[in-house]
DNA sequence: GACCAGGCACATC
DNA sequence: GATGTGCATGGT
């Protein structure tokens, strides 16, 4: 066999073993309607709440915001910091993520107007450096806004991806981020709703059976080949 | 009381 | 370039 015949086979798996992956999450776990949010401005402010932080605690910040009747571009706008920190606390780095949220907000208004319209334009790569160049806007941010703020066909990477693809052997310990979202990118057809839906069901199997002290028991992906006592993070 | 949660920027070596 | 640390609330 030629050695690109045995790469695009060992692709060819990959995808299978992904494939594997969804349909076993998805029969478990069903549909898990993200991104929770009823406005595209809602899902970008949860997107930097939920940075390293429960998303229970992230709803109540929303809702502070939505009380006080500033969940909007305008609304974040006119907010000084120190009030936008105390309406988002119960989110927890509350000072930090206010200067994210307006670091947010101002290249907003400087630059497309403080309208999110103006940026479905953008193309996807451009809009995501846009992103990234924003302090505060890591990788998963930006991806999360794009993918659920603005349906760009972009694979969500987080901390529960990498374990689970780390423990199915479908990537290297020390693979980064950029590594993470190519193995899925790649292997997976470029689809939004896809995309929505797998990093979702990631998170939902890696929140009950993934953590530290892994308790394969039960989980859904318990048949496939894994290995537990892996180390990461 | 310890540990964790849908990260990120920055300091230091 | 890799590793360590601050940021902070609320649930289990």
């Amino acid at each position: 066999m030629s050695e690109s015949n045995a790469l695009l086979e060992a692709g060819e798996m990959i995808a299978e073993q992904l494939d594997e992956i969804y349909q076993l999450l998805f029969e478990r776990f069903g549909p898990q309607h993200w991104w929770p949010g009823e406005t595209q401005f809602e899902i970008i402010t949860g997107a930097i709440l939920t940075q390293n932080t429960n998303w229970a605690n992230v709803e109540k910040a929303i809702a502070n915001l939505k009380s006080a009747g500033c969940l909007t571009a305008e609304g974040l706008y006119r907010l000084d910091l120190s009030q936008l920190a105390e309406l988002i606390r119960p989110a927890g780095y509350y000072n930090i993520k206010a200067k994210r949220l307006k670091n947010f907000i101002n290249r907003l208004f400087d630059n497309y107007a403080g309208n999110l319209t103006n940026l479905e334009s953008v193309d996807t790569d451009k809009l995501r450096v846009e992103l990234l160049a924003i302090k505060g806007i890591g990788h998963e941010t930006a991806d999360s806004i794009l993918l659920y703020a603005f349906n760009r066909a972009v694979f969500v990477v987080d901390a529960y991806t990498a374990r689970v693809a780390f423990r199915h052997g479908l990537i290297e310990p020390d693979s980064d981020y950029e590594q993470l979202g190519e193995l899925f990118q790649s292997h997976l057809p470029s689809d939004t709703k896809l995309f929505n839906e797998y990093h979702a069901l990631l998170v939902k199997v890696g929140k009950e059976f993934c953590r530290r002290e892994a308790r394969c028991s039960g989980c859904p992906l318990e048949k496939l080949p894994h290995t537990p006592d892996i180390e990461y993070f």
